[in-house]
DNA sequence: GGCAATTGCTTGAATCTTGAACTACATGAT
DNA sequence: ATCATGTAGTTCAAGATTCAAGCAATTGCC
């Protein structure tokens, strides 16, 4: 007997259709974002000889005129030291970047944008500004900011996770171990 | 107290922010996808020796039982013709996955699954379901299928424009060119 | 049939990314 | 002061990814 209650309501179905929604929705979320990146990455270069993760660091740089140090910068474009460096090396063989030592701490490095990096930024981000807009021209202002601050909600979770990773699924999965 | 409207209301604030708007949740899908992105990967690697890009390869074959042609399989992966073949190289070496020439087109090859790569998926499918249930966790069921379904309209609106690139912003960007 | 254009895939070079080992500086306890 | 420990970056090798060029089978057209 199920009662009175909606399907979706009902525990048992809950219980098997909680998780695949996760992943539904991660598959989407991938999907969406690759295929952006993919179409970004592709501009870059195309246009300007550049690459995503190129225009990422300089964006970064953009936002702290005071500069960032290498690890401020790697953990805030989402990628390892070693990248860093290796893409602030090309970066600064091009004449975008400058480094210098850090006041306060000799082992720290600070990394800003050059004038000329401004303004070769400052080209590229128009372009790619027009091109955002037209990659999610399909959803309304009001969509868009919906969207916007529920996944507000798992960068959170996903930030808290990281300081302390709670095993994963430590407790209800048993079964895998 | 400001009355009863909201700020963001403001006709010309909306103006100003409509195309921002479309930025900031472009960045905070990428700050999403790349870091779950990282944590599979480096989950996959460090438990199985693996990787996200191997995991999609198998999980996009497991959907097909009849097999995937390369073309297929690069286009689901959402990666290159290249990258495809250097996948499935690497799988086959590791004997997850078999070739065969396709029967009706003798340019075409036929990608599958053994039956070991069926098991070896299988055991990272559970771990890798656990792990994104966990990433997803802050949100509830209701708001993972609102954004599932946003992100629907984005992933149409791409592939439309995929297929007939609308020139990104011909009509009122001629100062750029 | 035969030949040009197309299609499906592979190859190779260049680029990018990662992870781990390493250097150099900084800090704190003794 | 000295040494153990920790922290900031770099380096290097291996892996992954892209793009363009190339090859072989197929298709369409005459």
């Amino acid at each position: 007997m199920t009662g009175v209650s909606e399907p979706a309501l009902d525990p048992e179905t809950r219980l098997h259709s909680d998780h695949p929604e996760a992943l539904r929705l991660w598959l989407r979320i991938f999907t969406c974002a690759r295929t952006v990146e993919r179409s970004v990455d592709q501009l870059l270069k195309r246009e300007f000889g550049s690459s995503l993760a190129r225009f990422d660091v300089l964006a970064q740089l953009e936002r702290a005129p005071e500069g960032l140090r290498m690890g401020e910068l790697s953990e805030r474009t989402l990628s390892t030291n070693g990248n860093a460096t290796w893409l602030v090396a090309a970066l600064g063989r091009e004449g975008l970047v400058r480094r210098r030592a850090a006041p306060e701490d000799g082992r720290a490095v600070l990394v800003r944008l050059t004038a000329a990096g401004r303004r070769h930024f400052a080209t590229m981000a128009k372009r790619h500004e027009a091109h955002i807009v037209s990659c999610f021209a399909g959803l309304s202002a009001g969509e868009r900011r919906t969207v916007h601050s529920l996944l507000g909600t798992v960068k959170d979770h996903l930030t808290a996770r990281r300081k302390q990773p709670p095993n994963d699924h430590a407790r209800d999965d048993r079964t895998t171990a």
